[in-house]
DNA sequence: CAACATGTAGATGCACATGTTA
DNA sequence: TAACATGTGCATCTACATGTTG
């Protein structure tokens, strides 16, 4: 997780938070599209080649940063403007973009794509004619419905992955760039973190990835974010738990196994509408109803489907791990 | 309103606390339907010919009474059970019925139809068919979407009155009652009264009506409900404001609270409800494609989980084979 | 389910209760061994060719039946004498065996084997070595310490499939059976229901099939049982429960979808063992913890995946029976 | 026995209880190493030379002290943190350990040393084979599997004594202390009082003994404890049937209750323990093999997994499509 | 921004299940 | 067989999360 240090960019933005991390690991196993394990994005930094950083400037803004959190805490609907910079020049041959990606922080949600929630959907497409097919997503036609995250820029792209039913947006930087590579995009949230129906209190991360015109990325940077109604006074409710939680865990070192940048767990209820519709006696062998029964049975099962594959994938990183050992053992 | 009076229907239940008022006022007034102002409908108490009653059993239930508030409290979708009752008997040769109909207390809204929120209504009309005419309910195929009040027996009949917009559920009772006309209806709610996108903490009172077929109305009682997840809780602290108010009564300062039930003076007639029964038609030849063609996945994907099952029993058995290797050695 | 009647085997043995089911369905489609969907036995009657029946003499036993549940309530380690029954003549040139079987009768645990707890079984076999590679049982080798259901006589076959992991016992009835061909079998049981690390207070049935030596089923009967320690304390109680719940589903006739013979459910804890080992910090990248670690997250997908195992079972039936109403519609 | 007196550490930790005894009796015959007659250890307290005490703070903790009983109520695995402190500083020149040593209360079972049950050891060890042969104890091997006391640091040394068959902890006291000698030890229970096949609800109390390095003795404390699911509850009860049976004092007619501790006489040292530290081995070939011939079969898995997925994801398509189809359909 | 409204998650408590003792 | 011991499941309560009001 990125360490932010103010001073960067010497004489350049004094306000602005560094997230550069050294040099890390995995940069070159992802040279494709997402890097996906059974549709889980990966949240780890990766400055690339170019040393692609993110900074903030923190000063005055509508929106507070919680340095401890490593999180930005900000309004429904506000702008928050990232600068995103390479310290390399990137070569002018082809198009690069810069994609914003939302991505629920906790391992146990973070397999499944973070969408508006059914109110605020409402307003812009009732009928929920974006989102028809599951493949499809007609959300420019809508209001870019189906979009949490929102680039206040005319030269927004707004994506959509069919195989992992993600959205997200990208704006393009390949614009020439006077002295070094910095862009600022002004970015916006169209939901609330606590959204019913949506992202229903659970947090989320941002990845930024710079990417070129082919999906290769090129560079990787994580950001939490909670998009509320109080961003002030949850910022501090929340640095207190965790210096709280750093004092208490300090007196007896607890291994917690929370790997990622997974925050500490807290269980969601999935509002999966309590389906105490009423005890209807079986009318008359009705298909309608059979089909109904089945969709709910259906849709449990994939919910447990879900998590079994967060297993799974948590499975797959300690595989990995054992490999790693078992290796590097001498006999 | 409802002022419970613990002695009527003499050694009938003692349980029940009785809600019949003294002959009041304007009853005579109200021979007619509904009688609305601009789509208001009536919040007045009227015993009508038959003294119509509404009482209920507030012992061991999942829900409680405040009697000082005059007001339910109750978990959504929990039943909450009704007594009706005519002292007199209905004259068998029509038939007759008791319609629920949810309004919002306060005056500022009360013009409003009390609606399920886009939240809860995703569930059973993702698509918003039910509603896409604003003169047109198709709520029985979809689950009865729009209603919040419910009534959970058989012969409920869900109503909707394109002109003022409301949604109501009536249940008849022209079955011969032996002794007295009592009835016990069975009500659940589907939408908090905090529901976001629906009645957004917005307060509500039921207004039972007794009609005849043709929609004259022989009696109306009135019950203030608040649909939450903690009723108990809602209750005692309402409470709690309501005597402190009544201290210090001439500084009336609460948020929105939970009523202005005085009765309105102008009085329009409810149009005649369209009740859909839902017409039975063939299945669609459409419908049948794609159930074939997700049946067929569905075998592909029960044979493919099957052939899972079996790889995973054997890495069962050979993680415990890892198991007691490792176990045997010291290292 | 068995319909208990006393009087059959007219002049046999009045104080038989008797299982024998009209003529039922599916029993045609079972004609290899067992019949498992992903491991789920059957658990349905089936008279079979020569309609095999059960009875019990309930007079002066130190277990007793409850007639109501249909299920014998027995001490650990006591005898119950069933009598098996064919109404006509077993052909006498194959070999013929009853097989009994336990399995849980919740749903939700069907699909796991019925097993002996580890207290118990620690008396025959302290270190496990039965089964010590999953696929094979030396069960015999260590007082059938697998088996929680036990037959009391010399010719007594146990038996292990390792498909399922499922111990049972069989006992042949291939000897001249004058007159009728009846058999009578002292079974006991070697754990209680609610052993802790065994059956966990998870209800079971027992399956009786009759088979060949092929192991084609002829016939299956079904009994329900609670071993321990006080049986007529607790048949009068879940009788005086099952009465109660009767009266309450009558008042307002609820449809329970307990498929099967699934018993009101109830949520079981199934000990897993609170892993809140002590934290020890990371010491060494430890191969053998990182293994042991990944081998308690294999058990939990495995146990993940097995509920979703029995989900996709009712899945499964479900589009059965969409599929037959399909069809059945005319269009 | 610990009387707790309120006030000691003048000024120091207020909300401590202080186990100090006034100097009692005997404990000048004590020391040297522990004193047993038969394999019986000492239950008397013993200040020692360097007036060695037991506290505990009391508030706002999980588990619960009984000042009559002098007994502790905890659940299973749950933390208790002890402060043990010595009055006079300890000669710097040696180790000290503080010993925690658990012993059934009764006289009728305190020969027998103190372990885990079957149900528990079984996760640990399922074949036993942390004490295959009786004089041995490879515990260390297998997470402590034999440890119903356990302290949560890192340097706890987990003693077998091969003589007495006891397990025990000792916690190295011989860091400076700064000012006084206290040092606070997190215990937990991996047991509870009751488990079948362990303690089966036989009581027990925690010896505590500050030793040195040689195993000589230099102070006692008593503490008795109860390990169960409902700490609360069981205190209470507790409480009561002590204070009932103080009034009928006489007729003692209690089950198994919690103690007889009254001090021995005859007394015998404790052997000299072994410190088993795990060595450490290379994995062995066999392992390698299994855990490399496991990887494929997960990686297969894996792969499968995810065509499954891909499977689902299509039947979520086409579920989404004809719940759309279907809704569209009155019939 | 403070006070409040109201949903949620975890803690607590209670009634029951079930073994044990006498 | 009755009284008790003790674990379990569920109802309830409490503290907190988080939106709203003024
Ligand atoms: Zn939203
Ligand atoms: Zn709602
Ligand atoms: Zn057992
Ligand atoms: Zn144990």
């Amino acid at each position: 997780m990125a360490s932010p240090n103010d001073d960067m960019f010497g004489g350049f933005d004094m306000n602005s938070i560094d997230y550069v991390l050294p040099d890390d690991i995995n940069g070159d196993l992802l040279d494709g599209n997402f890097f996906f394990v059974g549709n889980i994005p990966t949240k780890e930094e990766y400055p690339g080649p170019f040393n692609f950083t993110l900074t903030m400037d923190t000063n005055g803004q509508k929106w507070v940063y919680s340095k401890p959190l490593e999180q930005v805490f900000i309004g429904m609907n506000k702008v928050l403007v990232l600068n995103f910079h390479t310290e390399l020049q990137l070569p002018l041959d082809e198009g690069y973009y810069i994609r914003a990606l939302p991505v629920y922080s906790n391992n146990e949600h973070i397999n499944v794509p973070v969408c508006r929630c059914t109110f605020h959907a409402f307003e812009d497409d009732p009928q929920s004619q974006a989102h028809h097919t599951p493949d499809k997503c007609r959300c420019e036609e809508f209001n870019n419905v189906g979009h949490v995250v929102r680039a206040q820029c005319r030269d927004a792209i707004y994506c959509f992955d069919k195989h992992s039913g993600r959205h997200s947006v990208m704006i393009p930087v390949n614009r020439p760039q006077p002295g070094s590579d910095k862009i600022a995009i002004p970015y916006s949230f169209a939901c609330k973190t606590s959204c019913q129906g949506g992202m229903q209190r659970r947090a989320i991360h941002l990845i930024f990835t710079l990417e070129t015109i082919d999906g290769s990325i090129l560079g990787r940077r994580i950001l939490g974010i909670k998009i509320c109604s109080c961003p002030k006074r949850d910022k501090e409710r929340q640095e207190k738990d965790f210096y709280a939680d750093k004092l208490g865990e300090n007196q007896s070192k607890q291994r917690l196994p929370q790997s990622n940048n997974e925050p500490k767990t807290k269980k969601i209820k999935l509002e999966h509408l309590e389906l105490l519709q009423p005890p209807k006696a079986p009318v008359d062998g009705d298909l309608k109803r059979e089909i109904k029964d089945f969709k709910k049975m259906f849709d449990d099962f994939s919910s447990s489907l879900n998590s079994l594959m967060s297993m799974h994938s948590k499975m797959l990183q300690k595989m990995k791990r054992i490999d790693e050992l078992q290796r590097s053992f001498t006999f």
